[in-house]
DNA sequence: AACGTAACACTAACGGATAGGGTTTTGTAG
DNA sequence: CTACAAAACCCTATCCGTTAGTGTTACGTT
């Protein structure tokens, strides 16, 4: 073991980049059902296989990032942020995430989102997912003194409050909103005696 | 217009429960993936393109009843029951149909959607169609005096406790459990002005 | 220098979904 | 009673996402 970081993990992560980037760029330029899956292949120049070994599904090629929106989920609920007000660290990062998605810029990919039927399909069952796992960590870290159903619950309702937020007119201000009713709601899941 | 429901509608709705009854028998007997819509078709004696012209989709053909449980949990805003206590009303339609799903019989089913990733999949973008409709109801009737991201929420929220409440150990007592919650959110949420 | 393996390519196919076009059944109006 | 329009249905062919099977190349290791 020379270097972690070899020549063929560059190699790959520079495939899976390029495969990435020609169907946002493809699915941007004429639209996300009127690409098929060959046609990126032949773009980015590699087999439909090689695509299909990086991404799990077509869709996946949209939300490439949807790993690392997990991962700060789980962090801000793990972290020391997380451990001095639960409720206020999971309002804070996803009002990042709100922010970054709205953001100057993402405006047509969202656009593009919102118009696919399969687009949103699969984003709700990413929420699900990401719901799954932050449950975990409430579970695990902060959130002992409650039951397990509110936990799960607490982390339904946080990416909810994304999804709500990201479809206002306003979304920071649903931001805020929502996460008061949650807050509310966290309160009243009262310790675990209750 | 003689009478409203001729022949045609009655053989119509035949068909299309032939082809439902078909087809939940095969997956309960074989496995959801394992049967193909030909063979769904052929054991149903029609063609490909009916089965398509009843059910949108495959997974359709599990979540039959989905029209009926979007129905009432509207009717259940929109009723008086409604008009009293927007919440309890609400409450009290989940629980129905929580005890509807984890009735004698259903189990398979359920088994059976926990085990495919389609059929979650699906069935996480009808819980968000619910959630739309059901906002709609609630912005429409009993919830004119909040705002309108405080419905949605709520409308969200509520949908959401149906899932909680399908996958904890205690059924029912986690509908008692995410209710409490939800109370206590949409008192946070106050009236408009707030 | 030789070997094991990860990454990728090619071919072929499977299964869901749809379009095009034709046939029967049903409701209705003349 | 008949004629007609529309609904429901069938058949065929095809597209598209996805996967299996089978190599081939290039990298990392020994």
């Amino acid at each position: 073991m020379t270097v972690p970081t070899g020549r063929r993990e560059r190699k790959k992560a520079a495939t899976r980049q390029k495969i990435a980037d020609t169907a946002l760029r493809l699915f941007l330029e004429r639209g996300y059902e009127a690409v098929g899956i060959r046609e990126v292949a032949a773009e980015a120049d590699v087999a439909v296989t090689t695509v299909f070994a990086h991404f799990a599904a077509k869709e996946a090629l949209v939300f490439e990032r949807d790993g690392d929106f997990e991962q700060r989920l789980t962090e801000a609920v793990t972290g020391p942020a997380g451990r001095e007000g639960l409720v206020p660290a999971l309002k804070a990062e996803i009002l990042a995430q709100v922010r970054h998605c709205t953001a100057e810029g993402a405006a047509p990919i969202w656009q593009m989102i919102d118009d696919s039927p399969a687009l949103r399909e699969y984003e709700a069952s990413m929420r699900e997912r990401h719901a799954e796992s932050l449950a975990a960590a409430i579970a695990a870290g902060p959130g002992r003194d409650r039951s397990a159903t509110a936990g799960r619950t607490l982390a339904r309702f946080a990416v909810e409050a994304f999804a709500l937020a990201r479809e206002a007119a306003d979304p920071e201000a649903a931001v805020d909103e929502v996460f008061r009713m949650i807050e509310a709601a966290w309160e009243a899941a009262g310790p675990s005696g209750s």
